[in-house]
DNA sequence: ATTCTCACA
DNA sequence: TGTGAGCA
């Protein structure tokens, strides 16, 4: 398909289906015309590249991943395994950013607390 | 009608 | 990341 249902399908903008290619996230083939081919499995890594991205990973590292991850779910493929530590890293920045945010809600929950009307 | 590259109030 | 220009 070209980049127009890739659209479609996915949500995203031409223009971000573009930045990814350039950061190596998605390698779509040619035609003699220039346009971009996107293939079915090129879909579900923009669902992965988005998910990736929202978690706060580089698109460096998002790059490196993307090829290791079978259909079925998360399976790691044996070229993955110089990612591991990496990976390891990536898991502790989110941990350590939860815990960020829990402090942050720790304080909005005191003040709204000490206000009139509330919600949620 | 679609996609492409490049550039920027 | 959006938007628009100028092509093919």
């Amino acid at each position: 398909m070209r980049i127009g249902e890739m659209v479609r399908r996915t949500g995203v903008s031409e223009r971000l289906l573009r930045y990814y290619e350039e950061q190596g996230l998605l390698t779509p083939t040619r035609l003699p015309s220039g346009y971009r081919v996107y293939t079915d499995a090129d879909v579900d890594s923009v669902r992965r590249i988005r998910t990736l991205l929202a978690a706060g990973l580089p698109t460096a590292t998002i790059a490196q991943v993307l090829p290791c991850i079978r259909d079925d779910g998360a399976t790691l493929a044996p070229v993955c395994s110089d990612l591991v530590a990496q990976l390891r890293r990536e898991r502790k920045r989110i941990t350590d950013a939860i815990k960020d945010l829990q402090t942050s809600q720790g304080m909005l929950d005191t003040v709204i607390a000490a206000g009139p009307a509330d919600t949620d």
